[in-house]
DNA sequence: TTGAAAGCGCTAACAG
DNA sequence: CTGTTAGCGCTTTCAA
């Protein structure tokens, strides 16, 4: 099995005894407009395909400056969430002349800067990246050499310090949804509702929990903040989830009687816990997530939450790459989708 | 925000009035070997830096005529196999000069074969995937040009019609693994036991079923075919299933009393149709999967399993990968991945 | 209707 | 110690 040298376009030129520049033309189908004669088209596609011609990418980007490729780093492939984001993106770029190059950065700001770097060198024409915070840096150089950057999923905050990221983004108005799954738990009949989440700096995430803090205010219940626990990501997780967990619920204290839980990553470990502790849901305390990941609906767990509409995601973040590379002036494009199509289970089952 | 030209060495060396060579060598860390002066260097490295200078790979690669690239099609994202694959193939990928590019072929015969195809044009240094049935005139393609193939999870079969395909294998010795499943189920003490899988003309697949076979043939249990399901995949599976189960667990006949199903997924699809139909587990059949997907453990789940060592498997394809590459006139590397841990949990409790 | 030639950005051999 | 030069495979004027 030695590797063969590739044909070249030049090669079935010779071959042929044609130039090397009407091989081009005729498997660039542009042989009929330029009046090649339909013998020498018919010759030199045959050729190819004897020969099992396969045109050299890199050759062609180079000559024509582009690289038809646009970079999608996402976090990693868990949970099925990428799977459903890149269901909606493939919708939009099969059909174009643009091909998504997925990669991950596994919550690593390393790896996280790696493929961003790689992307500038590949000469990506746009980037789709679900962000990491305090990559700021990297962003900005994105911006400055103007290659289109679409945050997915989330956001870098807007702090008063730095400067605001003009960069596009696509993502669920989860503050939106958030309302709708912490209103799904009052009218359900619960009153002490806590929140489990995560310190994460970016800017959905802390609107999830301002928009829980609101909802909360509005229907004049407490919020205790005995009963919000962030901890920080990363690390031992689940050590700390089971921490906090064992001191909202210390006997002898007032604990909540239901939990909005960030995301349904979180939602399934704090349920793993609960079971544990031989805490019953939704008995001692009910349960919502955020994102409605397929396994939620299965029998054995039925977790109540909120669907993120993802594939949908992917298509805004591909339509707002393709649109920001057809007009590179654009301002960025902000798509903030709505999804608020509830899934009512048995972890918030009426008291 | 306009597109900015990206700076070219060719820039900075005109800038700098050295000439393209220096500022190459340079850039590349061969300042020292070459014994460029050291204030040339600097002044080279500090114009790249401060320029944003980011090399051309396109260029760059066509000069040196690799890519540098492995492509890797996976048939989906699904249920976090990619993301433990990916994570053993990183181990390796990582530290070293390849980069994997990652694409689906989402089971689709056309989306497969113009991922494989994307690969020949990229000039892919190797490509490792998940195969489909059907696809060997694709892949006797790559072996044509002498482009390493690395087949992982799955191989087509090897049938006496077909030329074999001389590519190289990473993947779990499952019928090692059934073995270690089926046995799980006899020793508990199960007797009539039956087998959900699929219709899915691949070794690997075809192996697990023949294994059950072999082991109940073994342990002297009966084999009854009315207790083998092998549905045709794609479609409508979930129904499929449901009318599968409905025949075997019809009223009056009798009905198995533990399955072995062919993977987790499937499992859990099933759990859900029993539960639906009031057939209780194990009470009614003990259920055990392959593969211990993440949320097999959940304690709403508990799905007896085999873990599938998938890590390893992208550690070996990736190796196989690099190997070839290092000397394309190897025989093919086929790694049969031992993997036998049992996870016992609730779905298969003792009668 | 086809061919000749230039050039995309980069690297490496060779010359000085 | 640095510069000159050729060329990777392809596309696209421009000329014939």
């Amino acid at each position: 099995m030695t590797i063969r040298p590739p044909v070249t376009s030049a090669m079935l030129a010779n071959q042929l005894g044609v130039s090397r520049a009407t091989v081009s033309i005729v498997l660039n189908g542009h042989g009929p407009k330029r009046k090649i004669s339909p013998t020498t088209i018919q010759r030199v596609l045959d050729a190819a395909r004897d020969q099992g011609y396969a045109p050299n990418r890199t050759a062609r980007n180079l000559r024509l400056q582009r690289s038809g490729v646009i970079g999608v780093v996402l976090a990693d492939f868990r949970m099925d969430w990428a799977e459903r984001v890149m269901r909606g993106m493939g919708e939009v770029f099969d059909p174009g002349e643009y091909t998504p190059l997925v990669a991950t950065h596994r919550w690593d700001a390393v790896r996280h800067r790696k493929e961003l770097m790689a992307a500038l060198q590949r000469r990506d024409e746009a980037v789709i990246v679900q962000p990491l915070p305090g990559q700021e840096a990297v962003y900005q150089q994105f911006m400055a050499v103007g290659i289109p950057l679409v945050f997915l999923g989330d956001r870098p905050p807007i702090t008063p310090t730095s400067t605001p990221l003009a960069a596009s983004f696509a993502g669920w108005d989860s503050a939106a949804a958030t309302r709708t799954a912490v209103r799904h738990l009052i009218d359900r009949g619960y009153r002490r509702i806590g929140h489990l989440g995560f310190h994460h700096p970016m800017h959905m995430t802390q609107e999830r929990t301002a928009a829980y803090r609101r909802v909360l205010a509005e229907a004049n219940l407490p919020v205790n903040e005995a009963w919000i626990s962030l901890p920080h990501a990363g690390g031992a997780v689940e050590g700390t989830i089971a921490t906090e967990i064992a001191r909202m619920f210390a006997p002898g204290i007032e604990h909540p009687d239901a939990l909005f839980v960030l995301n349904d990553g979180l939602a399934l470990q704090l349920l793993d816990i609960l079971d544990q502790r031989d805490i019953r849901v939704p008995q001692d305390v009910a349960i919502i997530g955020m994102g409605d990941l397929p396994l939620t609906g299965h029998s054995g767990i039925s977790l109540s939450t909120v669907r993120e509409p993802c594939e949908e995601m992917g298509r805004a973040a591909a339509h707002a790459a393709l649109s920001l590379i057809a007009e590179p002036e654009r301002a960025p494009i902000v798509s903030l989708i709505p999804g608020n199509e509830l899934r009512a289970r048995r972890t918030t089952a009426p008291v």
